[in-house]
DNA sequence: CGGAATCCCCGTAGATACTG
DNA sequence: CAGTATCTACGGGGATTCCG
């Protein structure tokens, strides 16, 4: 019934929280999941992130192949995008997002 | 400031990710979800957790109303086990883990 | 425009020792 | 057995300034 393996020191639980639990990474992937972003962009939409720690997150993000990074010269500008992998973690974000709702209805 | 983005102050997703993002608090939930564990317990089956952070942990998941405590006096002995948010909660555990699995493998 | 370089604050959690 | 009490280290993230 339980083939059950214990939590490892490679918890994936931890993994795929880690990966998102940037205090502003859940709004980032929000935004990308609705289309592709521009630094500014980004900025704009997130007003009370810095630009440094905008940078920081999305750096982290496009280490850890959850979005791409794409740089322009002809018109100077960087463009963000989801990966597969960050695709995929769009379901979970909802049932999160979901189930926040619920806890905070309920509070 | 008064532009309503569609993330919120009070952003649902985010409200989630910080109740279980704990370094030992998905490990915890883990154990809870299999059954009612007691304060000793836990330590052992998470060796290196002190009891210091165990307990701050537990703390802060019964204060989230994701955990409840029962004490004992008759054979001195603390319980934990899953609140109804805390097992509501399991599902979305469960597709992180295997979110998490699947991108470990691909990596 | 999209960063990089510094400096600083604060919260999480580790180590260790003591207790009802 | 199940905690408290300190003291400390580390790292994320905010504010500000400079750069190709």
């Amino acid at each position: 019934m339980k083939t059950e393996t214990k939590p490892q020191e490679t918890c994936p639980v931890k993994i795929t929280i880690d990966l998102i639990s940037g205090k502003w990474k859940p709004n980032i992937l929000y935004y990308l999941g609705e289309d592709t972003q521009r630094f500014g962009q980004l900025q704009r939409k997130i007003p009370s992130i810095s630009r440094r720690v905008l940078t920081l997150q999305l750096k982290e993000l496009e280490r850890d192949y959850l979005i791409q990074r794409k740089a322009y010269l002809s018109p100077l500008k960087v463009e963000y995008s989801l990966t597969q992998e960050g695709r995929s973690l769009i379901p979970i974000l909802i049932s999160m997002k979901q189930w926040g709702e619920v806890y905070l209805a309920s509070r």
